[in-house]
DNA sequence: ACATCATTCAAGCGATAACTTGAATAATAG
DNA sequence: CTATTATTCAAGTTATCGCTTGAATGATGT
């Protein structure tokens, strides 16, 4: 028995929580949220050097966050389970519920306005159904082609701008794009509610959309 | 609009994250789980100096783990709600299932042994009624004259070894001490077992029990 | 075997965190 | 008001983290 098991252990689960506290690496866990992907691709995504992007990754699978499997010359990262991404969403929630900060900068996405509330993925499922929604997927075009909600269209936020005038202010719009985490989505509900736009966000991102078991489909038809 | 609304984000929930990156941190947010206390009292307990743990205390704060209220002179600190507490065990979860580490340490306290499934707080419920059970409390003195569950005796490992012979091996023992991150209640099953007794840990601790709206007692009857 | 490409390792630098010490602030008692 | 007690603030030291750079490793194709 070592000289203090207690603080061992603590010391354990401190390593998970200090494997979450840098930007970088929750980036990187949004990332992979989407899906797995290679360190070069999670590098460009994220703008660290392929150097840095590695280090980040490693220290987050000595958390046991994610997991890496070899293929060909390529290392490919992925979530360890679903267990991360539940502890990332309680980060989250946490982190909304409690600090003000949080909302001060989420309402400065707004401009000024309270967003509304998002939209559960059960009523989009079923407005989806009933072709009575139009669905946009706020996330750059290759996540878009690696899978997305169907029926959704791609569109960057720049281009939501430019099409505002040819929407229906009577149709419901629900906007979404990585999760919680992604503020793709505040951008443009906020944009497209400026413009007197009957837009909410979808509650959570793809990743949740899957998780649920819904229809996910990868190719374009935009 | 800042320059990054969304690194800002990122860097408000990774505070969360770090603030839960110290051993010294978990100690106290495992003593505030017990219940409320001052800045003195959770010195002592850590054995950290009154202004360091000062500083970890306003740590939390600035992540709404902690609130505090000022009770006289006394500055009385608490879990901000019980989502805290969730994020702790869900930290704790992560770190066990993932880490060989973890796994390692717990077996080297049960003496090598695996230790049995821990008893539910619904079983112990309804064996305390039947009073088939014989439950012990491993936490110091004070905090067990704080609440305790009901009929449980408290005693210190060194204390339970000398009652050893005492026991009846075809009773059935349950110990149970602070919590999850606390292992207390580890080493006294790992104690109990090898001397043939039939002992198994409570799921959870004293918070959880509390959390479920079960009875406390506050007085002692040892 | 050799060349190539993706990733990892290793060393170094600047910034930040943890802990200590000693002084400052706040609330209460005399 | 002054003294006392509990807590916080501020400065300084040591250790650790995040990032960069350049070299090393591992797998693949010629």
């Amino acid at each position: 028995m070592s000289i203090s098991p207690k603080l061992a252990l603590l010391e354990e689960y401190a390593l998970v929580a200090r494997a979450l506290s840098a930007p970088a690496r929750l980036m990187l866990l949004e990332q992979l949220a989407q899906g797995e992907r290679g360190v070069e691709a999670l590098a460009d995504k994220t703008g660290l050097t392929i150097a840095n992007c590695s280090q980040h990754l490693q220290q987050l699978r000595r958390a046991a966050l994610v997991t890496s499997r070899r293929d060909g010359k390529a290392v490919i990262y992925r979530l360890t389970d679903a267990k991360t991404l539940q502890l990332m969403d309680l980060l989250r929630i946490v982190a909304e519920r409690n600090l003000a900060q949080v909302e001060r900068i989420l309402r400065g996405l707004s401009g000024g306005e309270d967003a509304p509330e998002p939209v559960s993925r059960e009523d989009l499922s079923a407005w989806i159904a009933e072709g009575s929604v139009t669905v946009l997927d706020v996330r750059p075009a290759d996540e878009y082609a690696a899978g997305h909600i169907s029926g959704a269209h791609n569109m960057t936020l720049t281009e939501i701008e430019r099409i505002v005038p040819t929407l229906d202010p009577a149709t419901e719009i629900v906007a979404y794009c990585r999760g919680p985490y992604c503020i793709y989505a505040h951008q443009a509900v906020a944009a497209l509610r400026k413009h007197g736009l009957n837009a909410r966000r979808l509650d959570g991102g793809l990743p949740e959309w899957r998780e649920d078991g819904r229809v996910v489909e990868t190719a374009a038809m935009n």
